[in-house]
DNA sequence: ATAGATGCAAATATTTTGCCGCCAG
DNA sequence: CTGGCGGCAAAATATTTGCATCTAT
């Protein structure tokens, strides 16, 4: 390959950068979903968050919004996504305990790297990371769909 | 680099290929750590386990060896040895459920990849994901201490 | 001897299910 | 109008905590 440092990491705390306001509700309504009240008010609150959040998060921004939805109305709303592909779960290496966050799928694949000290969470894309998908599709015969890479170590800061 | 191919796959359903048998215990006993009936036989389990275990799986095992034994000393078992970064935290995509499967921890990092429809693991050690996270040291000015990457698809078989 | 580990019971946390009334299309 | 959806309550699952007792060193 060619001898020029294969920089392609292009970081930011923002979780949306590749997200279009209305991007999910838009999917739904073309895949002939029904829209109700509450999954507006929750597909807003996905898009719009400017960080990781977990089931509960999304209950209490959503209250926020409009009072009238019920904590099984997120769980079935983050199921009903999942399986369209419309989001992307995680659980950032158990840092901050056993729950899921939830992120809406971006148009590229990123990496997550937290720091085990301070708990911050950047994202990334790259090149390398694209090159090993599409090494292991041609080496063990897959086709891949989905992929969660979590990194753990410490920051610039927080090195011991 | 080289023009030739970066075949480093080296896959296997073994999950503890890297592993000589009393390590977790002699690793334990090297740092001091009291070594109780019940954690040499959670430690045995560990080292032979052939797939991935959740705390259920190593309680059931764990109790065919000697039944004295309690689900909250698996928990605390594995909470210790996270601890000392002995054994590996996974949900494998939460393809069976939202239970943490555990592995003890190989020399070498590797890529966990699972068929979404026969659910099959296969790990894999890969160069390209050794430069990836060298990459990311370098850019992002960190140490990493822990990675976890988990890539869906469909094997060759499960195609669709 | 004693700091630290275990067992048991109960608490917590998270997610799922059953059922019935409601509303988006 | 009506089939999918949401609310409520309760169940299921997973993990943690308090405390008295035991045990590895």
């Amino acid at each position: 390959m060619s001898p020029r440092p294969q920089r392609r990491i292009s970081s930011g705390e923002r979780i949306n950068a590749y997200e279009k306001r209305g991007r999910l509700q838009a999917e739904l309504g073309r895949r002939g979903i029904r829209l109700t009240r509450q999954r507006r008010v929750l597909l807003r609150v996905m898009e719009t968050a400017r960080r990781h959040l977990d089931a509960h998060d999304l209950l209490r921004r959503a209250k926020r919004i409009d009072p009238r939805i019920d904590r099984v109305t997120v769980y079935r709303t983050i199921d009903l996504l999942k399986r369209l592909g419309l989001i992307d779960e995680l659980d950032l290496l158990h840092l901050r305990g056993d729950r899921h966050f939830y992120e809406s799928h971006a148009a590229r694949d990123h990496i997550h790297i937290a720091c085990l000290r301070c708990g911050k969470v950047r994202e990334v894309e790259s090149r390398l990371f694209e090159s090993l998908k599409r090494q292991i599709e041609r080496d063990l015969h897959m086709k891949i769909t989905t992929t969660r890479t979590e990194i753990g170590g410490y920051c610039d800061a927080c090195r011991p």
